[in-house]
DNA sequence: ATTGTATATCGCAAATATACGATAGTTATT
DNA sequence: AATAACTATCGTATATTTGCGATATACAAT
């Protein structure tokens, strides 16, 4: 972490691409997000029975995706409804299209 | 890492995203990749250069985007030619469309 | 043979991430 | 008021990641 003389910058565009690839690198928040994305919303509750964790290490991956702003969640104890928030979740998608849209068609070597 | 008496496996492509996500995570593996998507090729000394990090540094980034098998490297020292792993590269293209290729027809909330 | 150029690996320190049990908090139901 | 259902947070242990200097290695050019 420590930088060294070498002053520099990563662009937003490349922290926040990595951030979000960094959100979707474990697999029981891809479960998560997967879960999410499929319905118009989801009860933290499922997702426990879904997962091979513990409460509450589901609930610190959750809260991990709501930081990185990825899902919201309506507060409404004892229930708690999350669901994808749409506008990053299309952001998000524009990052990684960025990245791989590359079609190599100049590609030779390899 | 333990595992509770919860049996329980992530699919292998929930496994392999997370894994890929996992190579993104870090801005300065995402312009390593960017630089080599965007050649047809490319020496790990100009990396260095581009980068906020020593050499060694920048080589350890390097060997994790090889052991996930986004890049090839071709040693022939004093230089090493990298270039992107296409085959690889194709299919995380298409493991991250699976997850960000919904439209959200059916959401209302939120 | 020595120097220059470029990369890989080792060993270590510091920072993060992962996981869990225990506990606290909130509301609905009895 | 007590219980049930569900989630969040705290504290803690362990594992992984990140970063660097030092060193080893390989070839080219002098």
């Amino acid at each position: 972490m420590k930088r060294t003389a070498k002053e520099f910058d990563y662009s937003k565009d490349t922290e926040e691409l990595a951030a979000l690839a960094k959100a979707l690198s474990h697999p029981a928040r891809i479960i998560i997000l997967k879960h999410l994305s499929q319905l118009d919303s989801c009860y933290t509750g499922d997702l426990v029975d879904v997962l091979p964790l513990a409460q509450a290490t589901v609930s610190q991956h959750i809260k991990e995706l709501k930081n990185i702003g990825l899902i919201d969640g309506e507060v409404n104890p004892p229930k708690v409804k999350y669901c994808i928030n749409q506008k990053k979740w299309n952001k998000a998608q524009k990052l990684f299209d960025t990245i791989f849209e590359q079609d190599f068609k100049k590609f030779k070597c390899c």
